[in-house]
DNA sequence: TATTGTTATACTCTATAACTATA
DNA sequence: TATAGTTATAGAGTATAACAATA
């Protein structure tokens, strides 16, 4: 794959946690550095600037089993939460009801997950792994935990825990 | 506008700190919480779940001006970087050139930038504001520090700081 | 040969609105 | 009336590829 020969010829300049860094396309001669200005001030610009490359590294170790970040997250929720409705499931994961239909219809045509009319309430669809899905969803964790051990290169392991007790904490 | 009335309705519940919470549509009965299983162990997901809400304040604060993340982060950088090349920008704020492109085009189309051949390497572009894109930038970055006061209250100042330094640390 | 900027295409994600069927 | 889910549309962002002009 493409990665692993990046990676490799990245480790050959000995900076192991280059590999995830900002900064495709290295200028021929450095330049002066760019002032950010009001940028410096502001939460998102960070958390979006790191989010970018985060998700990057995820599409790219995840390439194997061809899932996005929005994919992998329903199917945890699922697995780990069987039987819930879209409406549950989407609205923990901030994702609005018309994209989640068609996310789980993508799904649904992979055979990964089944949607069953809920006892109860007749609108409602409950939702389940096959078990297919369960058998990807397996593949698709290990591959995942190994994403998340790249990030802890970047980002190093104890920066990498506070990030996520400071975030977790949000209201 | 309606933040405002919304704000206002959401004070009385003498929750301040609420107006950005993660919760629209609220059930009319409370259900069991959901299990995040693997989603805790993700940096990513958390990033993923601030940035969204906080984007999306962004872009309700800063509507009256029409002006996107995106276009926010270019304008200030060629407002404190004035001359600088698109790959320099681009570089930078990580965005692809083709993007770049577009954005700039439209920028353009309001008459906030101006794109002057460069004198040294013919290829580039130089880019600079206007003095319409003056006056239009600091409008802008006076709403972009409202938004940021409002990030700050959901966020807690302390923890807000906290991010930032951490965030920014980040190679 | 490589870089700068442009145009074009395909896909994902976000935000809406309109619709049905249930509650 | 309100909610659960579906379908459709428009716009933004991402990832490529191909191209002309210049280095």
């Amino acid at each position: 794959m493409g990665q692993q020969s990046r990676r490799s010829a990245e480790a050959e300049s000995s900076e192991s946690r280059a590999s995830l860094k900002v900064r495709a396309r290295l200028p021929h001669r450095e330049r002066k550095p760019i002032n950010l200005d009001a940028l410096n001030g502001h939460v998102g610009y960070f958390l979006r600037r790191l989010q970018v490359v985060v998700f990057r590294e995820f599409l790219r170790t995840l390439a194997e089993m061809n899932v996005r970040p929005a994919q992998y997250s329903v199917l945890v929720l699922i697995g780990a939460n069987p039987g819930r409705s879209q409406a549950e499931i989407g609205e923990v994961l901030n994702i609005e009801r018309a994209r989640l239909a068609r996310l789980l219809h993508e799904l649904q045509r992979r055979d990964w997950i089944q949607r069953l009319a809920s006892t109860g309430d007749l609108r409602s669809h409950s939702l389940f792994l096959t078990n297919e899905g369960t058998r990807a969803l397996a593949r698709i964790k290990m591959l995942a935990a190994r994403h998340e051990m790249q990030v802890s290169e970047l980002l190093g392991a104890k920066r990498r825990k506070l990030l996520i007790e400071l975030l977790q904490a949000v209201p």
